[in-house]
DNA sequence: ATATAATAGATTAAAAAAGGCCCATTAACA
DNA sequence: TGTTAATGGGCCTTTTTTAATCTATTATAT
């Protein structure tokens, strides 16, 4: 599945009906996820169609038992050797370049 | 790592970190990341911290090029065979089992 | 070493989500 | 087939997020 054909309202939804599909597979109704997570019904409810808080999806994804998907979902970024040698071992604290008159082209060089 | 290990608030925070993390890897300012997605600056900084909306979350994404994750995040829930059969080929619409006295534990069964 | 851009934090108003409640529809049970 | 629990939608109030703006700190480029 490509999201990048899709829309941002598109994405929500289909996160949504997956969400959905994830508690139908274990056969809770809304209520019950909605007593589980301590949110309310009217929440789930919106969650199932797209719209809602990031704290509402964990909660959420935990009592359904999908919590370990989000490391793939946002993956801690790893340093590239090139990027590593430049920066002298040392972790980029803030974005920079600002001075310069034209910004060089971002290099998502590896 | 194991998210289950964190509490709700632990794993916003590790979101937002990593999102700040994937922005500059790619070098681009908090200012040049709320252009590009027309969200405010606050919003992007609310969103390293931690808290925000879930079409937030989408819209930087989408702009830092890590949208195509979402498909592990939240996997299209596949259905066993074993439910298949018991449902005649028909995806269910509802969680059910209310009408009984004691609900059956939830057959997480494959 | 200095200058400045990037970021964090705080405040106020507007927008959206959350929470509680009620009503209508219908899937799934018996 | 009849009954009813599960779900969707609306409405109102409370809470949280977003947005806009200002101030203070400090990483980074020169």
């Amino acid at each position: 599945m490509d999201f990048y054909t899709l829309s941002d309202k598109g994405i929500e939804g289909e996160i949504g009906r997956r969400i959905k599909a994830l508690r139908l597979r274990k056969n809770i109704t809304q209520k019950e996820l909605a007593e589980a997570t301590t949110v309310s019904l009217n929440t789930i409810k919106s969650l199932e169609s797209g719209s809602g808080k990031l704290s509402t999806v964990i909660a959420v994804l935990r009592e359904l038992g999908a919590l370990d998907q989000i490391d793939n979902f946002i993956p801690e970024p790893s340093i590239s050797p090139l990027q590593l040698a430049r920066m002298q071992g040392r972790q980029r604290e803030r974005a920079s370049g600002g001075r310069r008159k034209h910004r060089a082209e971002d290099d998502a060089e590896w």
